[in-house]
DNA sequence: ATAGTTTTGTGAATAATTTCACTATAAAAT
DNA sequence: ATTTTATAGTGAAATTATTCACAAAACTAT
């Protein structure tokens, strides 16, 4: 039913509404929002049917109550906290990005194998030794983690991570993991969204898909 | 016929090649790396019959030919270079990973309009100044460009890189870009991918997706 | 040689996703 | 009040993507 691909639409519908009502407007039709979001009309509607959101007909939606059914059903009324494993270049960068606590993201600590690299700062982000990841998820309620550490390092640490209850991980490391338990892994792989813009660059085919949003995909 | 999907999945059986190349197997199967990748036999072999790659019954891919074969199809076989406009906390991460060299891919330098960013020192990859973007692609053939900048700055950049010749993006600004011209815009929103995570795990859907491959995002 | 086995290549079938097209309804206009 | 008009909601249709299943080919063993 609602598969990745979906969810990714209503968080893109999600974030157009927070610049639409930033902007001071109050209701939205079916195609302002398809347009925002680079969709059809029946696709936002469709997508909304599904989870059962209703407009007015004629009226189109209220943006303070649509705003607000789907940061419920996407989970951001509570303040999400995270761990990143990987403290070298993504992981840094990741810390320092200021898109994750607009979104109600908390990156609640950092882990490494690396002593360089340890910092415990008041309010900055903590990086620790890997060693702590355990114990600091179980007491933190920690169940979303990021990898960001080399390839060969990867399937361990997503080992680690599902040993301390995280069951969900966006990986950046270019390699396909293997998990036993439930969990849902989003892999995220920087230099293949460079390569597949490479490839319709190279074949010249830029006009027969001018414009993806990934993951559509993804 | 080729859309994106299936050039990542083309990407991955790359990816995958290049492994099992470096760990000394000569051929492989279509299963093997329908294993290694995530998918289906079929969907390998379909994959390969839709680019006319064939191998041999009952003998499978001689790896070094596949491998050749993809590099052709996918652009791999000169060095793409690339330019980055931002140099902050994305554009800095992106220049110190070294998983794009690896590749084939040259990030040719870097653009900014801060000049406490500029930065040109033989071996490293220089910072200029964003005027410079349109001169530099011109010389140096750019065709593929990363936008790392803030939301509220990344039309504009789109627009000066389409104005340079710069046809294939890679946008890593949460915010739908508007091009005139026809190019191949890829988005990457990071914190879309972390927010994906967030509802799978918040609605407790872990089982009925176990893992998904971003495309499978996109 | 011949028979048996394995694996590719692919048309057909199935499944998933998106778009179409039309009904119902609420707002606006008369 | 009545008519007109615009838009949501939604089954049906179309499209797209994936899997099935089997014939053809090539290797192995006898």
């Amino acid at each position: 039913m609602a598969n990745k691909k979906c969810i990714i639409r209503l968080l893109r519908y999600k974030n157009a509404l927070h610049r639409l009502h930033s902007l001071g407007f109050v209701k939205v039709f079916s195609d302002n929002l398809a347009d925002a979001v680079g969709v059809t009309a029946s696709q936002v509607r469709k997508d909304f049917s599904l989870f059962g959101i209703c407009g007015n007909k004629r009226g189109g939606y209220q943006i303070e109550a649509l705003l607000e059914k789907l940061n419920h059903i996407l989970g951001k009324n509570e303040q999400q906290k995270v761990v990143i494993v990987g403290g070298g270049n993504i992981g840094a960068a990741l810390m320092k990005y200021k898109g994750f606590e607009k979104e109600g993201v908390k990156i609640a600590a950092c882990f490494d194998i690396d002593p360089a690299k340890y910092h415990h700062k008041e309010g900055d982000i903590p990086v620790l030794p890997l060693e702590e990841l355990k114990n600091f998820s179980r007491a933190n309620h920690i169940r979303i983690g990021i990898i960001a550490v080399p390839d060969i390092a990867a399937q361990q640490v997503l080992d680690l991570m599902l040993s301390a209850g995280i069951k969900g991980i966006v990986n950046f490391a270019p390699i396909r993991l293997r998990a036993s338990s439930d969990c849902f892994i989003n892999n995220v792989n920087l230099v293949l969204e460079l390569e597949t813009v490479i490839y319709f660059i190279v074949n010249g085919l830029e006009k027969s898909i001018a414009e993806i949003h990934e993951e559509q995909k993804s």
